[in-house]
DNA sequence: TAGATTGTTAATCGATTAACAATC
DNA sequence: TAGATTGTTAATCGATTAACAATC
């Protein structure tokens, strides 16, 4: 009822914002920076210095009163807070498009995934290569999962498909799924699922330029 | 002071919400449904029956008491209000992998995009089609979005070079920009931004896996 | 009528913003 | 010391949840 300090909830939209400031804190190091404060970060995101601080406060990164952030410290701890410092081994079900774009995370910046295998139902596209990334076909797909162990997949197979893909990735012992369908995934507690919609961000920048003219 | 009736502020992740709804209801009416209540999008979207009540309201769609939403009025106010309606043209700068995939749209269930063109800096990639889009090469952007009249841009080139494609396109006469480059862009008031970013969706999957788990 | 569902109002909850004391 | 910045606490704001009256 009263004081539950075990309840540490960690804001969902100040995870998000981490990978943003991960990016810029690797540029500065690069750069060769050593020191960054939070109202240099803040500057460089978009978002308020307070957010800023906030959100690195999750991640239990210190910084030094009155001096800043040590940006090499500060991304070690964001890495390892996010679940970047030691990428998983993960597969991908759907080779299309969208699929190859995701296999080649390099250019997206994406980290923590190591995609070990891709699978499709197509034959045509099976026994291949995608993105230095080797393509199956799906009846491959437990088997391998079961055999290496793998606990992280990838899902962007057709809406349709979807469900079919996640019952067998779940059978097969995968308890992480991004999934890029837009469809609802019924899967047990214990996975996670986490869907990703990129129509939404385009109904937002669309209703977002209508307020935006209306304020004139 | 008190009471401003004309602060109809809406709610974003509402709207981000609208196009899964969409989606769902394009389905129901394909397989010729034409009632629909909250409480059946509740369960087919995974957000609470409130939530969709909420959501269709700021879209000024009305239902029946005791009856619920006829379903061609509901997909009618929902692509009306997102501005999917008249999908406006666009064009698209960086066809590299992002681009092309976001050029053939019609695989990732995005509407009210109509691009006419794609530019590159790279000479080797102009003068080509792409997913049934010309390419040119980015010279001949400012040109062709005067002549075009074009005011929505998406912009898939490296981090290192969005800023200047940004002041090129705001130049030229943008107002709506979709940027997948994971930094800030400097443009006035006027034009409205909206910055993706994949990785954030996997830093969320991970942190909520890790949630899940200490759960039991 | 009885059952179902909308639409609205009030209560709760979490995230953002503001302010500032502590300290390098 | 003076200036700068962290880290924390309190205040505000908005979104979600709960409850229910209105009504088909």
């Amino acid at each position: 009822m009263s004081g539950e300090p075990t309840k540490r909830i960690t804001s969902m939209p100040g995870v998000r914002r981490l990978p943003f400031y991960l990016n810029l804190l690797r540029c500065l190091h690069a750069e060769g920076g050593e020191i960054v404060s939070a109202i240099t970060l803040a500057e460089a995101s978009g978002h308020p210095a307070p957010v800023v601080k906030k959100d690195i406060e999750i991640t239990g990164a210190a910084g030094k009163t009155g001096v800043g952030y040590e940006i090499g410290d500060l991304i070690e701890k964001l890495e390892d807070f996010i679940g970047w410092k030691n990428p998983q081994d993960a597969i991908l079900v759907g080779v299309g498009h969208l699929g190859c774009v995701l296999l080649g995370h390099d250019n997206l910046n994406l980290r923590g995934l190591n995609f070990v295998a891709a699978f499709d139902s197509d034959p045509e596209r099976a026994d291949r290569m995608c993105q230095d990334v080797k393509v199956f076909h799906i009846s491959k797909m437990p088997g391998l999962i079961k055999q290496l162990r793998i606990k992280t997949a990838v899902i962007t197979v057709p809406a349709a498909e979807a469900q079919a893909a996640a019952d067998l990735l779940v059978e097969a012992g995968i308890r992480l799924i991004w999934s890029f369908a837009p469809t609802l995934l019924n899967v047990p507690d214990s996975v996670t699922v986490q869907r990703e919609d990129l129509s939404a961000g385009l109904a937002e920048l669309l209703v977002k330029s209508r307020l935006n003219e209306s304020m004139g």
